[in-house]
Order: C-alpha cells, then sequence, then structure tokens
DNA sequence: ATCATCCAGTGATCGGATCAATTTAGGGGG
DNA sequence: CCCCCTAAATTGATCCGATCACTGGATGAT
C-alpha cells in the first residue's frame, strides 16, 4: 500500500506524493469537513515515510486551506473540501470539464476586468502590456528557466490595478496550465487570437471600458467554443497548442 | 535578531511566525521574482529554529506559490511575488486599502456570479440560498467550533455552479475577514444589509439574470460606500460589525 | 576546444527524542 | 449526585543530528 519508493521516474517530492495520497484518502473514505484524520504516528506508519516528510505535507495542504491542523486535537477535513479535492485531479474526463468551468469562469471575469483595465491603467501598465502583445504569435517560446514571459491576459489584469483581481486571474491562468499537462486544448487560429488581443489593447488604450469588455468577452467565448469543439472530437491531427 | 521564543501570547505556530519572518525578509531585502533566496541551513541559523520547522515553513510558502525549492540548486522567489507579501499585512493603512481592492474585485466578480446562479440554479442551491438567508440578520452568531454557517453570497456562488467562481469568492470572503481583523468595517445599517440580499434571493430564484446582477451590484456599492466612509472617519462609537 | 568525470554545495529524507496543548478520566468536596 | 480541580494519556509541534540525492561548476584527459 505504501510503496513510495523512488521506482523509475519520480519527478516529484516525496512530500507531494505523500500529500497527494492523503487527498486520496479523504477522497476514498468521503470525509467531509469537520471529519478527523487519522493521527500524525499513525499516518506515517500508513504512508511509509517520516514524520517530518508526512508534516510537510501536512504544511502544504493546510496552508492550501485543505485541512486543518489542532494542536494536542488532532488534523481535520478543513471547510472548503473543493480545494483539497482539486489538488490532484482524477480523470481527463473530469479534467475537460474542469478546463471548462476555468474558461466559463474567466468569462465571467475578465469582461470587468478589461473595462477596469481600461480605466485605470497607467502608461506603464500601457507599456507592459504592448509588450505581452507580440509574444503572444510567437509559436511556444521556450523562455529562461522558470520565468514565464507575461503575456496578455496576466498583463490585461495587472493594468486593472486591483492585485486581488489580478491574483485571481494569475492563479486561474495557472490551474488552467496545470490542466492542460492532462489535456491538450487544440487551438486551431492563432492568428485569430492575436488579433483579438490587439483590438482588445486598441480599446483599452482608447479608454473604452465598454469595448474592452466587449471584446474581451467575444475573445474567450471563441477560445470556450474551440475547446468546446476539442471536447467532442479528441486529439486528431493538429498538434496541441499552448495558448494563454 | 531572533528570539522566537514563547512569550506572552504566541497564538501562532512557531512554523508561521518564521514563514512570516521569511516573507519580511524578502520584503526588506526587496527581492524579486527570480532571486535567490540563503539556503536553508543559513536561514535555520539565521531564525534560530530547527532545519525541520524551517522545512515547513518552506513547503507553506511553496504551497501558496510564493518561493521555489529546487533540489541541489537553491531557492527561489517566485513568479507572484504580490502572493508572497500580501501573506501578512503591514499596516493598518495598508489593510484598508487591501479591503477596498477586495471590494472592489467583489464588484466586479458577483454581478456576474449572480447572473449565472440565476440561470443555472438547482433547486437544492435555492433551498440552501434561502436557507442562508435569515442568518445574515443574525447578530453574529457564534456557530460551532470551525464551522462558519453558510453566509448569503457563498450559497450564491455555490448557485452558480461554477466551483472555480464558488473557491474565488470564497476565498475572498476568507481573505476579507482575515482583513477584518486588523480594520473593523463599521456597517450602519444592518436591515439594509438584508433586505438587499432577499431582493437579489427574489430576483434569482425568478431565473432574471439582469436583474440579479443589477441589484448585486447595488448591494456591493453599497457596502464599499461604507466601507470608504469607515475609512475616513476612524472608529467612533459604533461598534464594529461583521458582515458578510 | 570538447567532453566525460569528479566534487563541493544544497535541498530532501530519515530516525528518534523531547516539548506543549488538548482531551479525558479520576478524585475530592459540596 | 453533581461540579470542579488535578493528573494522566493522547496528539500535534519542535528539536537534534545524520545521511541521501540532485545540481552546477571545476577538473582533467583527449
Amino acid at each position: 500500500m505504501a510503496a513510495s519508493s523512488n521506482m523509475g521516474l519520480s519527478r516529484t517530492s516525496l512530500t507531494q506524493q505523500v500529500a497527494a495520497q492523503l487527498v486520496n484518502y479523504v477522497r476514498e473514505k468521503g470525509l467531509k469537513p469537520g471529519d478527523s484524520i487519522p493521527t500524525t504516528r499513525s499516518l506515517a506508519a500508513k504512508f511509509g515515510v517520516n514524520s517530518a516528510t508526512l508534516r510537510e505535507a501536512l504544511r502544504q495542504l493546510e496552508a492550501t486551506g485543505g485541512i486543518l491542523l489542532r494542536h494536542g486535537s488532532g488534523i481535520f477535513v478543513g471547510p472548503n473540501l473543493d480545494r483539497l479535492l482539486l489538488a490532484n485531479p482524477t480523470s481527463p474526463a473530469v479534467s475537460m470539464e474542469m478546463a471548462i468551468q476555468l474558461i466559463n469562469a474567466r468569462l465571467a471575469i475578465e469582461p470587468q476586468i478589461a473595462a477596469l483595465a481600461a480605466l485605470n491603467y497607467s502608461t506603464d501598465d500601457l507599456a507592459v502590456l504592448s509588450e505581452a502583445l507580440p509574444v503572444s504569435r510567437q509559436p511556444v517560446t521556450e523562455g529562461p528557466r522558470n520565468l514565464p514571459s507575461p503575456n496578455f491576459h496576466r498583463a490585461l489584469a495587472a493594468a486593472s490595478r486591483n492585485v486581488i483581481l489580478f491574483e485571481i486571474i494569475d492563479s486561474i491562468l495557472t490551474a488552467y496550465r496545470w490542466e492542460q499537462h492532462t489535456i491538450r486544448v487544440v487551438f486551431a487560429d492563432r492568428e485569430r487570437d492575436h488579433q483579438q488581443h490587439v483590438s482588445i489593447f486598441d480599446a483599452v488604450s482608447d479608454r473604452d471600458p465598454h469595448r474592452s469588455a466587449l471584446l474581451t468577452e467575444a475573445h474567450l467565448k471563441d477560445i470556450l467554443g474551440a475547446t468546446l469543439k476539442a471536447a467532442s472530437s479528441p486529439s486528431d491531427t493538429s498538434p496541441a497548442l499552448v495558448r494563454d
């Protein structure tokens, strides 16, 4: 049951494996918020890892909001179970469903962000935004190690001058990319994607909130449509492309 | 410099104190994404804690997306510095600014969520929503241990049938309550708050997305206005109230 | 100059020991 | 019989030191 030895390809750290196992445990047991989780000692024994390693996994899940650690009392499932279970996807089907929900979430939020960006952006923001513009035309720029070049949507959120909204979009995009590790969304018309970005940029720089919102909405609906089509017809000849 | 002994009231765990210290270190040093952070051993010595404790703090910050741990290479500041720095607020003034940004973020998102809820809710959702309705009238129900009674806005987000959006609202509300630990927002007209909730509920149950969005927007603008007024005039006679 | 190899630095994991907070079970007094 | 106070058991939190595993640069031969 344990068998966490580094057999073959073990790209992930033991700690994260343990965290994933714990999430699966909660999932399979059908535990609900408030339910208790076995003690640290028994968990460490169950997963066949050291207490320190288990502890790191616990902290990680606690930071995410998945579990609660109460000194002297025990370990409990956190209030927001979703956040815990979404940590590791179950099946590609679920992943696709998640991807669609992610796009729908963006569809609900980003038009407002575009409008706010049009109202609040500074000259610096505009510079960053225009700088992120040509990037979306590049095929798949394999940038430096771990510095993903700021893409258009992130820059747009930054221009809205609201840290919270930026954080939200950032986390959504991150989550989306994570989903893409499982399912690759085929995006046929890359040039069209870029053109839409340009038109959004123009609307924002014109300080036109209404037009910015509408164009952003249309853009995301386009992406949603492409994703839905890709969902019905599995990956065919066209290579999987990453888009932002 | 270390001095992490449990003097007086130390409600937070040592691990979290260390995490906070590390964040402050990054802040004061003015480190930017990609910059390297001292080694685990030196950090443990610097903060005067054991390596295991430091490690838990690191995992915690890593899970939040604040830092990057690379085996054999080093520790680095993560791509999203904001997420790191927002972990612990600096001053009440900043906190107030953050509270306003939080409300503005809700203002950008929740109307759309209300519209989606009007379109997508099921009978179960409606039941939960109506159940959460009378709660907002209660003064400050000190519920059981750690099960915050589902409040109206959370239920509304759940009715939108989009897990991502629910997560977003949930995190915003959580963050907001966290901010309230520092600054207490005075909300004068509690009855009005409740009436607005009721009218939103009616619009949603009528499957009227447009009206739902408009009412939600008005409701949040009300809250924003009250918060802004409280920001200008510091806490006076009226007791601080918690609202949702 | 090129490339394989080695080595120091650094994070990751381990094993057990000890401290601290919580809960629970008794025991004494009312 | 019930309540309060104390003590022990339970469980998470921290510590300590050691060892393993990955990376990157230095070393040296070709």
